[in-house]
DNA sequence: GTCCGTTTACTCGGATAGTCGCTGTCCGAGTTGTTAGGG
DNA sequence: CCCTAACAACTCGGACAGCGACTATCCGAGTAAACGGAC
């Protein structure tokens, strides 16, 4: 199990993003180059927070990036789903119906226990990501911090 | 982010290993055809559990496996580290400290809050699967399993 | 009949290839600002 | 001087290689039981 660091750069550019004034647009190189990530991956990412509604990409000249709505409506789950995708980290392979001790279907109506067990932990994981918002991570920026960054963002 | 089936291989296992007699040996071949698995491999993470403790491996003739302790101070979690390893999921890179926008060092002291918003809900994640027990998925058999399951292994 | 040593067969353990998804990169489609020409 | 139309430059979007981790497998080390022989 593992996540994949285009969540932290997607929640780092969101944060950021946030920082700019509304209906200003930040290119992708600006991005790339404030936290010196590789742009031409980068985009990867950033395209697929825009196609989730995340962002709102602006083609063209003196084009860039944009929250796709306001910071406080944006959780981190959002960013989470947009890059990683919403496919469940725990596929039920239903071992149960196979092999010498494989139970009749009439058995396994309901979801088996270590099913359930995981869907669980995971309903519990979204929802402490949920409660986080792109807003509250900018207003936990150190203090400083989040002036100098709205001028480079300006 | 996806996690190995070799957990939910691992929980089927420890489940059935839970309904034999005290000190009754299970062979990993029996295992492995009890729910249709490739024994090989199946091997390589019955190995990693009983490296944790979670099982206890009895090698030679009469040999096999059995649990480490009792089913019920055997968490879920405590299977998942054993298969899957217990690093974390996120793992920060501090990007804040690298490109142009690169923050000095005394400023990052703390985690920032992207990398505490993720440590609280792996936390979470990991509480919940701490909650529920190999005992606790014995008891949510469903019926008649468990006393078929106990003549298999006996 | 009993004890001991050897043999034997069976079990787990670590080392070895194959495959899928994340990582990293490139070039093309689309759009806007510019600019030159004409009225 | 103003309008129009073509041009050009810049931006994002999707398609193309590289690498690490999970998947799958094999053979060797170790052990307990069984067997045969000696006492």
């Amino acid at each position: 199990m593992k996540i994949s660091q285009g969540v932290e750069w997607g929640l780092h550019c969101a944060t950021l993003l946030a920082l700019a004034p509304p209906d200003r647009v930040v290119r992708r190189d600006r991005l790339a180059a404030h936290y010196g990530l590789p742009e031409a991956y980068l985009a990867k990412h950033l395209q697929a927070m825009a196609r989730a509604g995340v962002l709102h990409a602006v083609p063209g000249p003196r084009g860039g990036y944009r929250l796709g709505r306001e910071a406080a409506r944006i959780t981190v789950l959002d960013v989470v789903e947009a890059v990683e995708g919403s496919t469940p980290p725990f596929l039920c392979q239903e071992i149960r119906q196979r092999g010498t001790g494989a139970l009749p279907p009439d058995q396994c109506r309901r979801p088996c226990a270590i099913h359930a067990t995981m869907t669980a932990a995971d309903q519990a994981w979204r929802a402490s990501l949920r409660t986080v918002t792109i807003a509250d991570l900018v207003a936990r920026l150190p203090a400083g911090v989040r002036e100098r960054n709205e001028k480079i963002v300006s």
